[in-house]
DNA sequence: CGCAATCATAAGCATGTGCCTACTATAAGT
DNA sequence: ACTTATAGTAGGCACATGCTTATGATTGCG
């Protein structure tokens, strides 16, 4: 058995994707967070004004559903982002019970200020893959990352995604 | 300010890596677990007997290092696949302090089959991509999780992945 | 030998988070 | 009107995990 191949591979050609995946994603979040914390966000802060970017209306259940989010958490992450005037919650006059959400545009500055970092960091690191690679990469991170939960998942009942 | 660009986008061109890679990642992860709980494995059963099959000898100190995860944490899991027969803990007749860990053949059987089906999956996913950009990001992705932590995190303090 | 360091192990604390229940305000169906 | 359902909020349970301390066995240094 020629026991001479680069580490994680077994039998087969590659590594499994999960594995090489996870430690990375978790390396490039570990990466982002002295960056956030310079600009007083929390993930979970900054996961929501890049929500928000995307769709300024929403209420916070669709809001919490779009991060993948648990309902109930992000409320203080709202709150703490609304005192910052970051966003604004107003109460939707057709449903008063829902608010709707949206950037205040303080919160699309601290929004561009931290993505800006964020990105100058990690495009120190596309900068080690040869250019024609770096390009699909990022389109197939794109393509993949598009896909919904479920084609991944496969379509077993995991993650019910409540909302309740 | 052209707020008519594609989701996740802002004024730069492209989504932040970290935040298309971790929901992928978990999605994947999430993707694996019913393989494994199939085979009777945990996740960090699975990591253990990956990491194990690219070095059979090591510590269990150096296992733990090695798959970033804690080195009191392993304990119950190299229990587990010991009593299962699938690796082997043997003391080191040099330093009788350590243990040095090896895959059986059995527990390459398992590994084996549980990488097996959890490919298959991954390339059910990846058949979604065009084969250029396929190849390309593979390549990358074993590129970039290739680097070391501190590559990625930035040499600052950060998780000190402390040895005691 | 005596002392500091190291390994495996057990136990515990703090935190983050998924999940559940309960409650109020509001909406919608009958 | 009455009932049911939903949004936001609060509180709490359970579990995984990062980190810490303590202990016994063993090693290695002086």
């Amino acid at each position: 058995m020629a026991e001479s191949r680069a580490p994680e591979e077994t039998a087969a050609g590659r590594p499994d994707l999960a594995a090489m995946m996870a430690p990375l994603s978790r390396a490039l979040v570990a990466a982002e967070l002295p960056v956030l914390r310079a600009h007083g966000l929390s993930m979970w802060a900054y996961v929501v004004l890049l929500a928000l970017s995307r769709q300024p209306v929403r209420s916070q259940s669709a809001l919490a559903q779009a991060i993948g989010a648990d309902k109930t958490r992000i409320i203080g992450v709202l709150d703490g982002l609304q005192e910052r005037g970051l966003i604004e919650r107003r109460a939707d006059p057709a449903d008063r019970r829902t608010h709707l959400l949206s950037l205040t545009a303080e919160g699309r500055r601290v929004r561009d200020a931290a993505q800006a970092g964020i990105q100058r960091q990690e495009d120190r690191l596309l900068a080690r893959l040869p250019a024609e690679d770096r390009d699909a990469f990022l389109r197939a991170l794109q393509t993949l990352s598009a896909l919904p939960r479920e084609e991944i998942v496969g379509n077993g009942a995991r993650r019910p995604r409540r909302s309740r």
